[in-house]
DNA sequence: ATGGTAGTCTAACTA
């Protein structure tokens, strides 16, 4: 079972690139952030066509989360119970005996900002929200644009990328630390410690050519389905396609 | 270095 994560930006936009690589890539399933579409402007016909089933949670112009699955999707839970939200950045699901969170992390703009205190405030509430669904379902995992690079690894540059900046301060990494806390394991190290693997690239002064990039779409598993996850990857082809989404598609193996 | 690019929507915000 291949399970996948990409943040599309615009899934009006990203509708070809998202077909083309739901052939290519196979996911049984793959989680979406930023589709930026209102539930009823759904490409539900085209994405059931291919071969997959839907549940969505969007808004216009912002935010928007989405599951797509070759299987039946079940018990769907959209945001964060207890959280008031306005914004859609969060989705959950069971598939083939799976819970899957989807999760658009929020970006928050710059350290110390009103949007950065929301981030550390929707990062705390994930994490009670976590921590209650990982006692109903051992094989759990938590996919999507986390907004957080882990550490220096994940940065083109740590020296720009340091404590005091946003998507690597040291408030965020210890949010992210919290999350991890509860028994859920960055899918990706369980197989690379390599630096210089980055899932996004600034559109911005040729980012992706220079590869000045930054890893922060992750596939974080707990402990029952670590011991399960064979392969773990990030997807840089549909990066290199025209008009592209400014991430990459990231993805873990399970038997 | 306070720029640069992309998406939404056509002004200004978000990333």
């Amino acid at each position: 079972m291949k399970i996948a994560s990409w943040n599309v930006n615009s899934l009006n936009v990203r509708l070809p690139h998202l077909l083309e690589w739901l052939k290519i890539g196979n996911p049984d399933v793959l989680v979406l952030q930023e589709t930026k579409l209102e539930d009823h402007k759904f490409p539900q016909a085209e994405i059931e066509a291919a071969g997959y089933r839907v549940a969505f949670d969007g808004q216009k112009t912002y935010n928007g989360v989405a599951i797509l699955s070759r299987q039946d999707i079940a018990d769907v839970q959209k945001g964060i119970p207890g959280f008031a939200d306005e914004q859609k950045r969060a989705l959950a699901a069971t598939v083939g005996g799976v819970r899957i969170i989807d999760l658009y992390v929020v970006n928050g703009q710059a350290v110390g900002s009103e949007k950065y205190d929301y981030k550390l405030r929707w990062l705390e509430a994930v994490t009670d929200w976590v921590r209650d669904e990982l006692t109903r379902h051992p094989q759990l995992v938590v996919l999507g644009d986390f907004n957080i690079a882990p550490d220096e690894r994940d940065v083109h540059d740590a020296a720009l990328w340091n404590d005091d900046s946003i998507l690597t301060s040291t408030a965020e990494r210890a949010a992210l630390k919290r999350l991890l806390a509860l028994g859920l394991f960055d899918s990706f190290r369980l197989h690379s410690e390599e630096a210089g693997h980055f899932s996004w690239w600034d559109y911005r002064m040729g980012g992706f050519r220079r590869n000045l990039g930054l890893r922060i779409d992750l596939v974080l598993v707990s402990e029952a389905l670590k011991a399960r996850t064979k392969a773990s990857g990030i997807e840089r082809e549909p990066r290199t396609w025209e008009r592209p989404s400014d991430h990459a598609p990231v993805w873990i193996e399970i038997e």
